[in-house]
DNA sequence: TATCGATGTGTACGCTCGTCCATATGGGAT
DNA sequence: ATCCCATATGGACGAGCGTACACATCGATA
């Protein structure tokens, strides 16, 4: 009963679901667990978000923004100049070496969304987002395929725990480039 | 009472197992679900599988041998003369057309690993044999960056729900083989 | 045939879960 | 100043869960 006037409840309920994706996947994603790691009770997550789904939409796409502004930032991809394999292979690099929180989140979206219709919309945005931009500096074809390609080759890091090669990347990438 | 003597159940159990997991995903895997689904009583599959993961682990490899199955009855990637690019891109489209319920469970494994230790050696199985049999055919390094982007095309048909273009991915990852 | 260990069975415990609801509160519209 | 309704609260309910355990059964071995 401390809080009873708290405009940012929401938005704090979304933070914390971040964090608990992050920190226990999402299978570990309650009610429960969120109400607690936000410090509000169970009945304030109930009220905000009706349903899991509707939370689970909320945060991740919350969590796309993400990996949008760090695209944003390192103002990759805008200059038509330079080398897109680099480009794209610096990216993934500096995403992967970040906080891996958000990179397991992203991929841990990717599985909820094969069994969850809920999350296939935000999926879709996610990868589209990227594949469009990518698509501004070749192909629509090529695109997609450079992002399957990054797809793939995130997943292979983050089963097998090795080492990211920005290299090895930089080099296949450019190799689907025609 | 009907059956106390059972040396199957075992097998059984797994049968019902990968049945659970395609019909409900792997969070839909539980000891109950699964001794429903393979008609035991509970304390069978505890039995049988202390843990859950022990189950899984289990279940995901026998899956993993479907799909070495498909390669070897193909008999893909044994023709040194043939293409490549389309030997796998057809052997894509193969299993991608059959019972979804492998597939999805392939990348079900895959994903859940990221969260479970457990599975881990199981996903790098599958993605290893693949690799190292695509190696026959041309170099690691080509070989991995294949099954990456295979991984990445099967990903983006299942989760837009799209139609496999066989064609589209026998031309990507030709441009991925040097 | 007697015995033993592997296998099968049923149940119970304690936990977390999603969902629902009666009730309390207070900011903003009037 | 008053009232209304969005917001906040805490508890209750029934379901499903993993796990553990005592007991039953049976094949194999001695």
């Amino acid at each position: 009963m401390v809080r009873r006037y708290d405009p940012d409840r929401r938005q704090r309920i979304i933070d914390a679901a971040i964090r608990v994706v992050g920190a226990k996947g999402i299978g570990g994603l309650s009610h429960r667990s969120v109400a607690a790691e936000a410090d509000v009770p169970l009945g304030s997550t109930t009220y905000h978000f009706k349903t899991l789904d509707e939370l689970m939409v909320a945060a991740l796409r919350q969590a796309n923004e993400g990996f949008a502004k760090l695209v944003v930032a390192r103002g990759a991809l805008d200059d038509p100049e330079s080398d897109l394999a680099a480009e794209l292979a610096g990216l993934t690099g500096e995403w992967l070496a970040g906080d891996r929180t958000g990179v397991e989140l992203e991929y841990e979206l990717y599985l909820a969304a094969l069994r969850r219709p809920a999350l296939r919309p935000v999926a879709a945005e996610w990868c589209q987002a990227l594949a469009e931009r990518v698509a501004h500096r070749t192909d629509p074809v090529t695109a997609r395929a450079l992002v399957a390609l990054l797809d793939g080759i995130c997943l292979q890091v983050l089963l097998t725990g090795a080492e990211y090669d920005e290299e090895y990347a930089r080099d296949v990438l450019a190799r689907v480039i025609p």
